[in-house]
DNA sequence: GGTAACATTTGGAGCGCTCCAAACGAGAGT
DNA sequence: ACTCTCGTTTGGAGCGCTCCAAATGTTACC
């Protein structure tokens, strides 16, 4: 009566076999036009839609692949699953997204989550604890800005896991050169705990190391946010005023967030960016390209992380045994009105 | 072998029958202690994980809701979808979340998307077409800061939707007399195509006729986003420049997007604000917290909005013949520092 | 001691689909 | 006319689980 329409009733309807369906759905070559016809007509007619739960459990593959990120409040997160579609959606996969934080939150794992779906591969991007991911039977790709670090232990241990980055020592590297070739001595850096700002935070001690200029490093014990940005701005500016030579000319924050909150405490202390003090942010999130924020910053590439990161899993479904691969991105730094050269 | 352990491998290393298992797993009661413990303890060694697909098969039932919201890009839904699952999580719901904006990029219809996968209710939460939710034969929940008018039209339909949305008329209003209130005249209102933005103008329009103002609206047939609320703010300068009183001295525009693209405008012809003109925007979006912001915005209450559409739909699943519901969620201004009194 | 009443456990019949081996037809070749 | 093919179509056996009716144990009560 009312319930929804199986495939049986299709074949009824069109007075074919349900295998017949069953291929036409797959659409299947050796189908003759006119039963083929004939099969979608009938589907049109009754409105219906096979059930994704029948044919995972038949075919074994549901055809999805899951896609773990940290935080759905990171607009990160959506140049990165833009770019994971781009591929997968060609493929005929389906991708479902995770917060890893606010799964978290109501006590649950998310990649059990995934797998209790029969996903057909994992990407996470996320910096999930090395155990959730553990024995995931599943091809998994690492992607992130994030460092390779704590995943390394993991792919390590059973060769299975592909991972795409961002070469977050590199950027660490280039933003202090950066801000060194415009001048600047003074350049204070603002992080916080996680591996992706850790090794930012290494890459720019070694620029300034290199280059004969003292690190200042602010807020490592704090989170990778705004409120963090703010405190460690901060206190940049206090030591600043107290020490040596004055307050810093730049700033180097570990992500975008922390840079508009190293921006709100600047102009708090009726400091301007960048007439006073320059500020390079990381991440090259949506937030930095607004017009009232004009941030420059270091871009990551996370759509092409997400592109590159979708391709390995498809190819890891096609070849479960190939060696693992790795590929780093190199990150670039994108000018826009947040940052220039010292007026000294 | 090395294939996912099915509930026959749970029952046979647990020495029971996997009927029981079964009862285990959605812990029924009139089981045995000791034969509980037995089950669960085979579960943790052999890493079982029951099969989503085949549950939801057999039971004909997902016990999982779909969220559509219009666009990954605006926090807006972060709030909602935390609302959502604050309600749908101790009721063992699952809930997926798609982007309209995504899915119909690529050529999909997400609710065939979420019908396919067996969702047991749906709750809506962008301005989805009417043709799309037609005729969805699952608990229907329509979620917005939205308006109700196109939904209306499918509720009265077929009477199966519930509703709830913020007052996006009385938000209008409440925006235009608060401004009023703080002794402003010429208040431009930066809007855009859509129905909340229509309605939320209609608001505006009717407080501003009611206090003996002149409406002054720009920007209707551009979007709701940064570059619309920039371009808007230009023209209201740029009118106000020629005709007769001058500049406006106070902005509403129809969300925080748009007042962000508005206050670029406004530093960059050098007026400051709030000192110069105050900003006043709409949605209470993370956007609008961050320091370096600041924004005055009029709060659409997203969070509970998100909860209340759970409920809604919760009750309909265990009431599928009850009346429909509708429900009207106030705005509240949330003042920050982008709005002040009139200097004149 | 026997049995009713209940608590606990179990086998079997699907859920709607895929996949396979086998059946069917219709030309082509001899 | 009769095989052979090859392209097309079909029934049947599951996939891993839920749910039901029925079986089995256990306790209590007469």
């Amino acid at each position: 009566m009312n319930a929804r329409p199986t495939i049986y009733d299709v074949a009824q309807r069109a007075g074919v076999s349900k295998s017949l369906v069953s291929l036409v759905l797959r659409d299947a070559p050796h189908v003759a036009e006119a039963k083929r016809e004939a099969v979608k007509k009938a589907i049109q007619e009754l409105g219906y839609r096979p059930s994704r739960a029948a044919s995972a459990l038949a075919s074994q593959s549901t055809r999805s692949v899951g896609l773990l990120i940290d935080d759905f409040r990171n607009p990160w997160f959506v140049e990165l699953l833009a770019g994971v579609r781009s591929v997968l959606d060609p493929a005929g996969y389906t991708v479902t997204v995770a917060d890893l934080r606010l799964e978290e939150a109501s006590g649950r794992n998310p990649v059990d989550g995934f797998l209790a779906q029969h996903v057909d591969a994992l990407v996470v991007a996320a910096e999930a604890p090395p155990e959730m991911v553990r024995d995931v039977r599943v091809p998994l790709v690492i992607a992130g800005t994030r460092s390779l670090t704590p995943l390394l232990g993991k792919s390590l241990d059973d060769g299975a896991a592909d991972v795409v980055a961002g070469d977050d020592d590199a950027g660490g590297q280039l933003a202090a050169r950066h801000l060194l070739a415009l001048g600047h001595r003074r350049i204070a850096h603002l992080s916080g705990q996680g591996a992706p700002a850790e090794h930012r935070r290494r890459g720019y001690v070694r620029a300034m190391a290199e280059a004969g200029a003292e690190p200042l490093v602010y807020g490592v014990d704090g989170g990778t946010d705004e409120a963090n940005g703010f405190r460690a701005m901060r206190q940049a500016l206090d030591a600043g005023g107290r020490a040596a030579g004055g307050p810093p000319t730049a700033v180097f924050a570990a992500n975008d967030v922390m840079a508009l909150g190293a921006m709100a405490a600047l102009r708090d202390a009726g400091l301007r960016v960048p007439e006073d003090v320059s500020v390079l942010g990381y991440d090259d999130s949506p937030l930095a390209a607004y017009g009232y924020i004009r941030l420059s910053t270091v871009d990551g590439h996370s759509r092409r992380l997400g592109a590159e990161a979708a391709q390995m899993a498809l190819d890891r479904m096609a070849a479960p045994a190939a060696p693992p691969r790795r590929l780093l991105l190199e990150p670039a730094v994108v000018e826009r009105s947040s940052v220039r050269e010292t007026i000294a």
